[in-house]
DNA sequence: ATTCGTGCAAAGTTTTTGCAGTCAC
DNA sequence: GTGACTGCAAAAACTTTGCACGAAT
């Protein structure tokens, strides 16, 4: 178990991450933290994004298109993809835990979690839709 | 609009993946069907999996870990990843359509649909962990 | 002093794409 | 004959990793 070591760096990226909704990227994240650290390494960003991700402080999220996108908020919660622009939106909902106990029902196994993304438009698009 | 012509490579990858449940990888699959066209090239291999998907005959599963996951069975359904050995297992369960409503309430747009993946422990590795 | 973190660059993995030839219609 | 599909190879996109130096304890 190797000691953790206080960095900066990935105190930086854990700032940022806290105080965006926006659920961005690697890349995304390495082009914001370079503002106060010019020579960070792209590497260096997944290197702390993955830790930060394995300790449980920050969520990782997969998705279809693109690459994987981060998360500040650690508290369990959906997330909806607007299909139309790409951009992935909090959903303040709570997690349907029954749905476990269901799919358990169905399953030679035990579950334990799940994680779900929403298909929809949001708002800005819906718009955008009417005024064509 | 394209004319979609009849291509055996195509209707190859198709009936393999209708004929197993083993939700492979885009490199799995060029690794089958290359034993019926041995110098299909892993191009051709993705680019039908995509037109597949596009048109529906296909499953795409994104999964956290390796790359993108193709399934034959088309009816809308869940998976389970098992967390111990890393299969993807289809589950026999209905799709919770009321929770797509449910989002909405919670959501500035509309919501068409959701995918869902369970994390969990499959049964033959429940055995293994027990007689650990 | 030791150990972990960083920057840099190289390499790894997965997926897409350009092109010339081939096959389906 | 025309347009789609193929194999091949190169490239793109994303992520990880080895190494020597610098920072934290």
């Amino acid at each position: 178990m190797a000691a953790l070591k206080y960095s900066r760096q990935r105190e930086s990226i854990k700032e940022y991450l806290a105080s965006t909704t926006s659920h961005p990227t690697a890349d995304a994240v390495y082009l914001h933290v370079r503002e106060e650290f010019p020579h960070i390494s792209l590497g260096t960003v997944y290197r702390n994004l993955n830790l930060l991700a394995d300790m449980g402080e920050v969520i990782k999220i997969t998705t279809p298109h693109g690459g994987d996108r981060f998360d500040g908020v650690t508290k369990p919660h959906y997330h909806v993809l607007c299909t139309e622009c790409g951009e992935i939106i909090d959903l303040n909902m709570d997690i349907v835990h029954s749905i476990n106990e269901q799919a358990e029902k169905c399953f030679d196994g035990s579950i334990h979690s799940h994680t779900t993304l929403f298909y929809g438009t949001c708002r800005e698009c819906l718009k955008k839709k009417k005024s064509i």
